[in-house]
DNA sequence: GACTCAATTATGTGCATACATAACAACATC
DNA sequence: GATGTTGTTATGTATGCACATAATTGAGTC
């Protein structure tokens, strides 16, 4: 399958005189046309092989000035955001869910401000934890944006989380999620039945819809859990 | 820029498409063809836009069956793995770099288990502590298989650190990323300045060269540090 | 009914060609 | 010399066509 007249060839190639340093870092290489005559194929199949390449970010291209290899080849590591329901049953374990606070709220300052909201703006308070066999499994503190998402304050999130209930309900635009240790608070203690100041890895998530804020959450884990991901290279 | 005869035109179209429940999560959407028809542009065309959607995980497709909107889109962050002076010059401070502690020694179980090699491997044990403006800014805590890397033996790592010599001298072809909140050790503590036991978020990092495994690092942050990243959706 | 084997069909890919666009370079103008 | 204008060039993209490949459908056979 290393046929230079496929795109998976060419990329193979291309790879390989990169590792080699036949290419260095920070250097030149061929046109686009010139490697298609060298490799015997169109400048399409190239084009689609460098292009895959560049987002890797093996490779930089700009017009005109051509691709060099990049200097600093940065790893990328890709961390899937899946249901909370789908991890926990992905570890074979039963899946669990209990509402623990429900009120409508004004947000603190470092909820309105990861938003970009007021601190005024009118907004649904969740805190419920998830389990795997019964036991905690991670503990969600959530905030969100009534005026964003009306529907949410006539909702009874007992039964469905709200993870997964804006999943279906509200489509996602963008947004952004921030990873640290914390020294788990009081809250999380009594929910995750673990002793304060432990340390906890927590997720927080902001979201966007298609215009307004929609939500912010923050995923404590238990103790010791760990985010597993491959290094894209 | 919403013209649908450029890929990326067709491509919000079909976003455009699943957010407004048009084509229903779980269902089947047109062929590549008819979309070409409908939308007036090429099936190449459609078939760029369908293949990136179908790489961020929002549709799903398979040959002869056809193309179906994703059940659970799952949204992805990206972690980009710089290196870490780059890290550092990032944020405007000035880098440094002090090595603690180099020699040769036999991997704990932890580190053997997770580069798959025997305990009796002989690996080279690298401590050293990155600044930022002077102060510390993260602890890493390499072993070196010196296997694969035999060069690494005769190499002084006072100047250069581990990460960017590596970089320079090692092909990468795959690697793990593991996220973790964990308390701060003896060592991390002392090194970094901070009480034992504070919350600490550490990112451990195996790679693996064509064959062999190469080196396994954890990497131990200052309390409070982040990890932010865009959420693609 | 169970099995084999072809026909069908949607996606996957390669190619030649054409034109678009960004960026650089060289020249011309004030 | 600073500024603008005009090539030139490498990448970016659209298109029509052809064929490859995988998976499903259905017909034919035991």
């Amino acid at each position: 399958m290393s046929d230079t007249n496929t795109w998976q060839g060419v990329q193979e190639e291309v790879r390989r005189r990169i590792r080699s340093r036949e290419w260095k870092p920070g250097e030149l290489i061929p046109t686009e046309s010139d490697l298609a005559c060298e490799l015997g194929c169109a400048r399409t199949t190239v084009n689609r092989a460098l292009r895959e390449l560049a987002g890797a970010g093996l490779i930089e291209r700009r017009r005109k000035s051509g691709t060099r290899v990049a200097r600093h080849p940065t790893g990328r590591a890709v961390i899937e955001i899946p249901l909370i329901r789908r991890e926990v049953e992905a570890t074979g374990a039963r899946y669990g869910y209990a509402l623990l606070s429900r009120q409508i709220a004004p947000p603190p300052a470092r909820v309105a401000y990861a938003l970009g909201l007021p601190e005024t703006a009118r907004m649904l308070h969740l805190v419920a934890v998830h389990l795997a066999d019964g036991a905690p499994y991670l503990l969600e503190d959530r905030w969100i944006n009534l005026a964003a998402v009306p529907g949410a304050e006539a909702h009874d999130f007992t039964g469905q989380s709200a993870n997964e209930w804006l999943l279906e309900t509200v489509p996602v635009a963008r947004g952004e999620l921030a990873i640290a240790a914390q020294p788990c608070g009081e809250m999380e203690a009594r929910a995750l039945d673990v002793a304060e100041g432990t340390p906890v890895l927590t997720l927080e998530r902001s979201t966007w819809g298609p215009e307004a804020p929609v939500t912010f959450v923050r995923l404590s884990h238990m103790p010791g859990h760990r985010i597993v991901s491959p290094i894209a290279g």
